[in-house]
DNA sequence: AGCGCTGGCTTTTTT
DNA sequence: AGCCAGCGCT
């Protein structure tokens, strides 16, 4: 029957979780409560795309679904794919085109950009302004920074914790839900003795924001989440939607869940995805707990489908991920099945050190290309960002292109925040956070000044026009009329979208040159930042956007590179998550790296980077190299001073694991220039000593 | 007060 | 290598 062959490309548990509850005639679907749990690579995506399109096709409306994804991009993904199916099976001439369809699929979303949408509209029911402003992290920083120093936290015999430890640890004990000493004692035991501090310093920071109209990352589900304690809200929007479907579901926090408990009591239509063996931030207060515990939330209990086909990999790279979770304590245990069969075995480069690491990537890289790989087949993979500094410096040194993710982002660049400062400080006068930073960009204007100046705007009627009649410091003069006049045109209520931020730019280049070094490469961010602009519809949808997503490398902004143009990914294992190569390169596989040594001693902590190198191995398709230097450079610091340590093999290769990977030394070349010039000849094997370290 | 400089200290991963 | 507190000069 037609209503089926949408769903064949599937297989049977996959058919299962696709087409899991009655259909209505004409009328939708009605679902009890459904978990999938998906191991690595065994069609999750895809699964979940079929799910929404046979949906789609039984009639429900998709401004009715609610799709929660982890990321911007998967969101997107999912929209694409699902109208792709739902296109093709109600063919082409009596229905929507597959864009169109994905197009009215409304609510896909990030929780967080859900979040922001639904408090815009509600507002009124909160007593908050929808005008208000998103922060991104570095915000919410700045602002826990101001304040530790209003209150005096900052000049203490002992050092207070930094800025990004305090948002840190405020953001767990927010998404945890749980007490600060948890957090304090549980995630950072060397802050313990400064809880009562950091509670005066939290309870500031939430009167700020709220008195400022600022909303960081986790007051959009706390507010969400307080939305749906109010019964007749939360019936209202539970209301709003039929299905409500939440993808990598081991990665969403207690708040979350709660959120989504709240939204359907009784699960009816929801549907969540995840694999509990891929589960990698607790950091950020996810819980494995939510998907192990989802079943029993619901009476009757949540149906559970269990995906274990894996479609990316072949067996010898499954094989050894499979040892390596063998050895975690088991969850819902699942051994992956390769259904492309056999290939090459993974290796285990050992190298002398990151110099040597970074040559061999590059050469096998180049190898690979040459065998038909093309380099965005290929990706490089590593537990923390500064992993890949000394790659990045041999990629350019041979004219190898690469993007990467993870790590700085273009956000954190000091010009292009004071750009937007200047952005949103008009968008929400009440942003004094911005409105410091923009008033200090003024020669003679710092702290103190800044601060005068915004206390007496407030005490006029607090519009920005007002700025006009103050009196700034002497060697600010000059330069504020010229401010006040861009603040009130910018900050005027019909002032157009289009040419605001060129006019800002403008406004700024000055002071760019003034205060920062290399003005011009900045400049040319700055010009990249205004392309941006101009592809959302306001202000405030472009101030938005870009805190819930920001671009991931500054390559980001031009949009994504041209279809053509080829090149190679470094990315961090946290932010591969759901990606997948032919070839994969993993970095650093000692001890110290790969577990993280901010791992050792905590039992928990440990399984999770267990989970995250799991995560690391299984997003390759045919070939998969581990490299493990013996000397690995530490920058700067460490306790003792010391430049390198010999990395400890790593101990998630213990001799169960080993037994799936080929050992290999890198191949030098020999005869040609090496590239350290003190080797002359070979008189050593040095492949072997290395070796027989092990 | 602002601003530049020095020196001590530093948990990784991100919506 | 970067953050941040404190110092000294303007």
């Amino acid at each position: 029957m037609s209503s089926v062959s949408h769903l064949e490309r599937l297989n049977e548990p996959q058919r299962r979780a696709a087409a899991h509850g009655q259909p209505l005639p004409g009328r939708g679907v009605r679902a009890g409560p459904l978990l999938i749990v998906a191991g690595a690579g065994t069609g999750k995506t895809n699964t979940l795309a079929h799910r929404v399109a046979h949906l789609l096709i039984h009639g429900v409306d998709p401004a009715r679904i609610l799709l929660l994804t982890f990321t911007r991009r998967a969101a997107a993904e999912m929209r694409r794919r699902a109208a792709d199916v739902a296109a093709r099976a109600l063919g082409a001439g009596r229905a929507p085109g597959g864009a169109a369809l994905g197009q009215r699929l409304v609510w896909a979303g990030t929780f967080h950009s859900i979040a922001n949408r639904l408090l815009r509209h509600y507002a009124g029911a909160l007593r908050l302004d929808p005008q208000f402003t998103v922060l991104d992290r570095g915000d919410a920083a700045d602002v826990l920074d101001a304040l530790r120093t209003e209150l005096g936290l900052a000049q203490k015999e002992q050092r207070f914790p930094r800025k990004d430890t305090c948002l840190q640890i405020y953001s767990h004990r927010v998404n945890t839900r749980g007490t600060l000493r948890a957090t304090l004692e549980g995630q950072f035991p060397w802050c313990a003795h400064w809880e009562e501090a950091l509670t005066g310093l939290y309870r500031a920071y939430v009167e700020r924001k709220q008195r400022e109209s600022l909303l960081d990352y986790d007051d959009l589900l706390l507010y969400w989440h307080v939305m749906m304690s109010d019964g007749q809200l939360a019936q209202r929007i539970g209301a709003q939607f039929d299905h409500v479907l939440v993808d990598e579901y081991q990665d969403t926090n207690t708040l979350q869940a709660d959120i989504l408990y709240a939204l359907k009591p009784d699960g009816a239509g929801v549907a969540v995805v995840g694999d509990d063996a891929q589960s990698i931030y607790s950091f950020r207060a996810a819980s494995v707990e939510n998907i192990l515990a989802f079943p029993e939330r619901f009476t009757p209990r949540a149906e559970v489908i269990t995906l274990a086909r894996n479609y990316r990999s072949t067996q010898p790279i499954l094989d050894l991920a499979n040892a390596v979770m063998d050895e975690a304590p088991r969850q819902y245990r699942k051994e992956l099945h390769a259904e492309r069969g056999s290939g090459v075995r993974p290796r285990l480069v050992t190298v002398a050190d990151l110099r040597q690491q970074a040559e061999c990537v590059c050469d096998e890289v180049l190898r690979h290309r040459e065998a038909h790989v093309p380099l965005r087949r290929q990706g490089v993979l590593f537990r923390s960002s500064s992993h890949s500094d000394v790659l990045e410096i041999e990629l350019a040194r041979r004219g190898i292109p690469f993007v990467k993710y993870g790590g700085l982002r273009f956000l954190d660049a000091g010009h292009v925040k004071d750009l937007l400062a200047l952005l949103r400080w008009a968008d929400n006068p009440h942003n004094a956070l911005a409105a410091s930073r923009v008033l200090q960009l003024l020669p003679g204007m710092g702290p103190v000044n800044a601060r005068r100046v915004l206390e007496r705007l407030a005490g006029l009627d607090g519009r920005l026009g007002a700025l006009r009649g103050l009196e700034p410091p002497a060697a600010a003069a000059a330069h504020w009329p010229a401010l006040v006049d861009l603040l009130a045109e910018l900050a005027a209520p019909h002032c157009p979208w289009p040419g605001q931020v060129e006019r800002a730019r403008q406004w700024y280049q000055p002071h760019l040159e003034r205060l920062y070094e290399q003005a011009h490469t900045r400049g040319g961010d700055l010009e990249q930042l205004t392309l941006l602009a101009g592809q959302f519809p306001s202000r405030e949808r472009f101030l938005t956007e870009l805190a819930l997503d920001p671009p991931a490398a500054a390559g980001d902004l031009s949009g994504p590179p041209a279809l053509d143009e080829d090149y190679l990914v470094l990315s961090t294992v946290h932010s591969a998550k759901g990606m997948e190569w032919d070839t994969v390169y993993l970095l650093n596989v000692v001890d110290g790296s790969f577990p993280s040594e901010f791992a050792a001693g905590r039992s928990e902590l440990l399984e999770e980077e267990r989970r995250l190198f799991y995560v690391a191995l299984t997003r390759a398709q045919n070939d998969l190299l581990l490299f493990a230097p013996l000397q690995f450079y530490r920058t700067g610091q460490h306790r003792h001073g010391d430049v390198h340590v010999y990395g400890a093999r790593s101990r998630f290769l213990t001799d169960a694991v080993l037994a799936h990977v080929q050992r290999v030394a890198p191949v030098v070349a020999v005869g040609g220039e090496p590239s350290s010039p003190g080797r002359l000849e070979p008189r050593l094997d040095v492949g072997a000593r290395l070796r027989d370290m092990w």
